[in-house]
DNA sequence: TGAATATATTTCGAAGACGTATATGCTCGC
DNA sequence: GCGAGCATATACGTCTTCGAAATATATTCA
């Protein structure tokens, strides 16, 4: 599997059950709080992603609840899931660094020789 | 268009266009750098990002040279693709620092009223 | 009462971004 | 001469995401 690509949603996702289990409407919701407002998932993003995560182990479901007589299946984020969200939120800002440094007209790359 | 989603490999080809205008090959080899070596652009990738983005105006052809009988073409960023690049950037830091901070695990979110 | 809205999940087809593989043609080193 | 590196092109496939609709219940409002 290679390790899956995370996309936008996926890594928002992920970032949503950071900060504790949630069920698939509540990360819905979350995501487009932490997004401020630019993110919307839509649900048959949610439950694909959601279901792939779960699958490479980097999510699992805490609990099932019934409330009101509606489904709420609870996410948790696993180890691996922490480890690799920290590591792509690194990976993003290297990234977001990067293009920021370029865009200021500067390219002070140590090492290597410029170009 | 709604304006083309930028995945990793785009976001990095015009970040590697910011700097100055290259042709696709050495656009590979510099994302190569950028990323640390991490990611490496495959030939087929490059090329039909490059063309969406030509498409999409957030680039250009800058000129064509004939180097030892071999074409390059160089592609710069346009007006548009700066801006998109550094909008990009920025909701990249956005969702980085998001998860960064949920995973430090404080939750301290000003404003709705924590759930 | 009845209609609309919010909660919650599921499913499925289509679009599109990206990877893989291959082709072409030149130059250079062995 | 053959393979490796440079440089672009393109067909094909896969996987993620979008978009929309179905299902079912509770609440809100006229």
């Amino acid at each position: 599997m290679a390790e899956l690509p995370l996309g936008e949603p996926a890594f928002l996702i992920l970032t949503a059950l950071a900060a504790e289990p949630k069920h698939g409407y509540a990360v819905i919701e979350d995501v487009r709080e932490i997004s401020g407002g630019q993110v919307r998932l839509h649900a048959g993003t949610l439950y694909s992603v959601l279901d792939r995560l779960r699958t490479s182990g980097l999510i699992e479901v805490e609990r099932e609840e019934i409330v009101q007589s509606r489904l709420r299946r609870y996410y948790r984020l696993t180890g691996a899931g922490q480890q690799r969200l920290s590591g792509e939120a690194l990976r993003l800002r290297r990234n977001a660094d990067a293009a920021a440094s370029r865009l200021a007209g500067f390219t002070p790359r140590p090492g290597t020789g410029l170009a």
